[in-house]
DNA sequence: GCCCTTAAGCAAACATCTGTGCTTGGGGCG
DNA sequence: CGCCCCAAGCACAGATGTTTGCTTAAGGGC
């Protein structure tokens, strides 16, 4: 086994491919000056041949599924509060911790947007709010359990959900504090808690 | 002069250019199967040359932007109904009724994908926001003339706007009947004692 | 240790989008 | 009626993205 010379060509494992792949895809889209990145520069990033991403992923909303889904699964911030409200408030302030970052609104952005009206991509788009919305779901069954009565699904969808999705696509930056318990005061009612206005 | 046969070519004038261009973006965006329309699949279907597009809008992003803001301009409901929160219903109406066909959900998600994290196209982006929140600020202006307290922007952006847009992206269509008092009752209070908060 | 499947790398063709110089039709204006 | 300017159309060139055939390294199974 020769040791690896500088000018040596040294081909990468599929999972280091698969890594690099998907790092340069979060640093291209975290890239404010940017556009949106194709599959070449992609590859180039990565360092890898851009046949490889091609011939693994296929297209380019297909990458970009696999790395929001991927990243996704990786912050599912389900932690048990002990109340519904607490419950909600730290699920948004995920939401808003993560639309704060370029990187984070650019994910949500892509995965929103990166569906045409194609069948298929509207069943992949489906699943990713299915994914989302399930998280949601967790939450209420458990208040159920608690006696508590939560709101149903779709009055959460538009006054928790779908601001944090607004902003995160048109880039408005949520306020400065207390973003997640105005939403979820609006939400619940404010009981005791001294909000601001 | 030879009177123009059919194998004659004539020339459209500019305002056909921009009526076909504008309906074949319609169109194609309208269509299920298709993907997002390129220049030149839209010069082609409008039957004009794809030089002119480009010469005109510049980009994707532009011509599409000027087919939403026609668009919008052409519906914006500023009929004052005498109070706030009949203003807002009707506003939100209008919006509701436009997300009901494909037509008008296809052209909202093309607005907010066409634009990407580029500095110039954030402009854009910004314009075509300014525009929809300008005519809100019109029915907030309008009722501090009354004598009512509207609510701020931000919060009218939440829990008006913000629905709207997420079940247009997302294709959730909105409950039947109903929805836009819904909306409006949970901004502004259900009872009609409207200063709670 | 050897073979065999898998997938990365390479090069070149291929398709498509984007932009430019030029010609010419069409409509407004004197 | 005739001139002039604007913009649509045309041909072509350049850039970029996409796909394919082939070679060969890497890792697993026997």
């Amino acid at each position: 086994m020769t040791p690896k010379q500088s000018s040596e060509r040294i081909r990468k494992s599929p999972e280091q491919v698969r890594a690099a792949v998907h790092q340069a895809v979060i640093d291209l889209l975290a890239d404010p000056g940017g556009a949106e990145p194709t599959i070449p520069a992609i590859a180039q990033r990565a360092g890898v041949n851009h046949t490889s991403v091609y011939r693994r992923w296929g297209s380019r909303e297909a990458l970009l599924a696999d790395v929001v889904t991927t990243r996704l699964e990786r912050n599912s911030p389900l932690t048990d509060t002990g109340s519904l409200r607490g419950d909600l408030t730290a699920w948004v302030r995920a939401g808003v911790d993560s639309i704060r970052t370029p990187e984070g609104r650019l994910l949500i952005r892509a995965v929103a947007l990166s569906m045409p009206g194609s069948a298929d991509a509207q069943t992949e788009r489906d699943q990713h709010f299915r994914r989302r919305l399930q998280s949601i779901e967790n939450i209420r069954e458990r208040a159920t359990a608690r006696g508590e009565n939560p709101p149903p699904l779709d009055q959460i969808l538009d006054q928790l959900l779908a601001p944090l999705y607004v902003r995160a696509i048109f880039g408005i930056d949520p306020p400065a504090s207390g973003y997640p318990e105005l939403l979820v005061g609006r939400l619940l009612g404010n009981k005791d808690t001294a909000e601001a206005i």
